[in-house]
DNA sequence: TGTACATCAGTGAACGCGCGTTCACTGATGTAC
DNA sequence: TGTACATCAGTGAACGCGCGTTCACTGATGTAC
């Protein structure tokens, strides 16, 4: 429980560029929030020190502690959103997209599971600000099984299937991070089995 | 943040049943991890304070704070356990006990949201004790699904199948509960679909 | 070119709090004689 | 039946700690005159 390290030394932002602290505190709390998942346990204190910086410090940019948290949960937010609509864009196929997406989102949970935890294992509270960056990244989802549905001339509700597949990738993702003692099937099978059993591959009777 | 409140006094324990104490403590840890679902927030203090007694008399029963709260945690597993145990007891058609354990295990979710956090959204660290109980109730599962692949005449490998059926349920479960805020499908129908999607309904072919 | 001054990016000491844990204790009650 | 005593279920004060927040401050730097 000592969580107040001195970090390396740190040289004071110029002049003008104090703003720049703020994205440095935001990135120690989310570096904080990965490491060791429990967000409430992500003290002003601890993050300041990781940022090299007083605890007053803070307050210069952000209203309070839980101010701080809520910036760092948007922040983790966006960069998740980002992840998976460069991994969707990065085709013009609906079905690769797809693919490409669930990639995206398993890589995204395996190499930052506190971000990922931080974005949907959180209790409600904190998580409040950022919903509607998530509801966004939902309505992709639903926009991209949109697109399959209709090439397999498939006529399942698009929002249905959408929260289908974000339950069930959810799920995989959660146990498997977070139970990594238990002996699992790859995650690579699951999502293509995934695939399989909700009937998002092109059919021959597609029309695309 | 405070969380030392007087509760109703107490009558001390009589001779020789000391040992009430012991599941008194549980009782109220368990509540209260029910209560603001962050585990590690869960001080001995606020226990004690919930089970009418002084902090040090919770050093009569456990080694120390972690000890108490992994004791709390195995507690869980041994209520959850038996309630999806009656629920699957309660049929001999194993389809219908797939459903009926289904039905306890979102119900036993949706009741006790905290308890279910602890089970499965809980850090490794304290989850470690109590990892075996939740194996078992995995075993119990691929059971399960192996009487229903059987009857059906159904060659797939019933561990596989058994994780599928774990993780998206867990994946509803999970993301339901916690973003309420959300316009689900109600978990009937998202059970009803699992079912289908998975091909675990009786089939015409099927022995049973 | 020189200087006074406002602005800005922070610091450091102090506060009261709840925490986990320790220690020596208290007072009721069953039991041996 | 009476009493000394061991056992048992706790209590209460104290400790050092990290916490969030406040307050008055410092010292570098750009700018107006």
């Amino acid at each position: 429980m000592r969580n107040v390290t001195a970090e390396r030394p740190r040289t004071r932002n110029p002049r003008g560029e104090g703003d720049r602290l703020r994205i440095e505190l935001l990135d120690a709390a989310t570096d904080l929030m990965a490491e060791h998942g429990d967000i409430a346990k992500v003290s002003l204190r601890a993050i300041a020190a990781r940022a090299g910086v007083s605890p007053t410090a803070v307050y210069r940019h952000f209203d309070d502690h839980e101010s701080l948290l809520r910036a760092a949960v948007d922040d983790c937010w966006e960069q998740f959103e980002t992840v998976l609509a460069e991994a969707a864009l990065s085709s013009d196929d609906p079905f690769e997209s797809f693919r490409r997406s669930g990639d995206a989102y398993v890589r995204f949970a395996t190499e930052r599971p506190g971000q990922y935890y931080v974005l949907f294992s959180n209790r409600i509270d904190l998580a409040y600000e950022g919903r509607n960056v998530g509801d966004s990244a939902f309505d992709h989802l639903v926009a991209l099984v949109g697109a399959m549905l209709e090439a397999n001339g498939d006529r399942r509700d698009p929002r249905f299937v959408a929260v289908q597949v974000h339950t069930w990738i959810h799920g995989i993702v959660d146990l498997t991070c977070r139970h990594d003692e238990f002996d699992w099937p790859s995650t690579d099978e699951l999502l293509d089995e995934l695939v399989v059993r909700l009937s998002l591959a092109p059919t021959a009777s597609g029309a695309g």
